[in-house]
DNA sequence: ATTAACTTTCAATTTATTTTGAAAGTTTCA
DNA sequence: TGAAACTTTCAAAATAAATTGAAAGTTAAT
């Protein structure tokens, strides 16, 4: 495979991903194209090569500097602005975790609290049931999200030595 | 806060938890409903519940029982068919962690296993970070695998002890 | 202060996803 | 067999999400 195709595929892929993982498949694919290009990007040459239009394009990177993923750089005499996608991949996971550990598990999380204290008649099933659903949910989400704050604390190797260790 | 309306807010949040992760927002309501319902409910009810029509109500059925989270059942001298969720969590999130890892990790890892073969000139910097990139993904992406395999097969508690032990 | 280079905004459009509902299909039983 | 009870399908409609592009805004240099 000539690595122009790959590149492709590569940008292809990821955005498939983000997709099915609430992630805007334009978002995703600008940051596989910067993960994939040694040196900073400009709106322009953004534009250019993943065919979108200037204010997709200035929005998208806008989003992925406020998720932490990608930052701008200024050149020497340049007046543009270019833009750089973190290549540490355990960064961008620890970032990504983080971020969504941030919008959308803690929100839920302080519900499932609320919804915890609901009283009710011990007798009836229908009670039985929404509390016991609830309060199993809310220890679950507890877990994951002390295990995403200890991840993004963590060290990679350190982590996933520790985690793939346990199951030998 | 009164039973009925908590189980309105448990239904609308998780509805919005799964539209974040790429789960259709009436099949994660349907879910939560037949979560918080002792009973195992009929098509007509659900449709009742959630204010939705009787295809929708049907598809979505459906899906939750293609992804494990559902069964069937059927009831002594009825002809309609009733629809009951398994409110084991454990058993919910191994089951997604189980549908969606062969559904979208799987396919990514055989294209970042690909691309991982893809060779070229090592004094190119536009092939030398497209490969690392590539390659770190793909353990990442590895190592995610072999942690949601371990997960499916293990029990609950032993699992959670485990991890959570790491992080004292 | 003017202008050229560049960035941001956002109403309008396009595209993608979800939902509806009525018709077609299936099953059961009198 | 006929028809009632129920389920499935799917084209059309509704809704939601992403994208465009041109105009407005900003900044820096002369």
């Amino acid at each position: 495979m000539e690595l122009d195709e790959a590149k492709q595929k590569f940008i292809e892929a990821w955005g498939k991903l983000g997709s099915e993982w609430g992630i805007n498949r334009t978002m995703a694919q600008v940051h596989a194209l910067l993960l994939i290009t040694p040196e900073a990007l400009s709106t322009e040459e953004i534009m250019e090569a993943l065919s979108i239009s200037r204010g997709n394009a200035n929005m998208t990177v806008r989003d992925l500097i406020g998720w932490g993923l990608v930052e701008k750089q200024l050149k020497q005499g340049e007046r543009k602005e270019f833009f750089y996608a973190d290549k540490d991949t355990w960064n961008i996971a620890r970032q990504v975790a983080k971020e969504r550990r941030k919008r959308e598990l803690d929100p839920v999380i302080k519900i499932l609290d609320e919804l915890s204290k609901v009283k009710g008649d011990a007798k009836d099933p229908a009670f039985k049931t929404f509390n016991k659903s609830v309060t199993d949910i809310n220890k679950l989400a507890k877990n994951v999200d002390k295990t995403l704050e200890k991840m993004i604390k963590a060290d990679e190797s350190w982590f996933w030595g520790s985690i793939l260790k346990i199951f030998k």
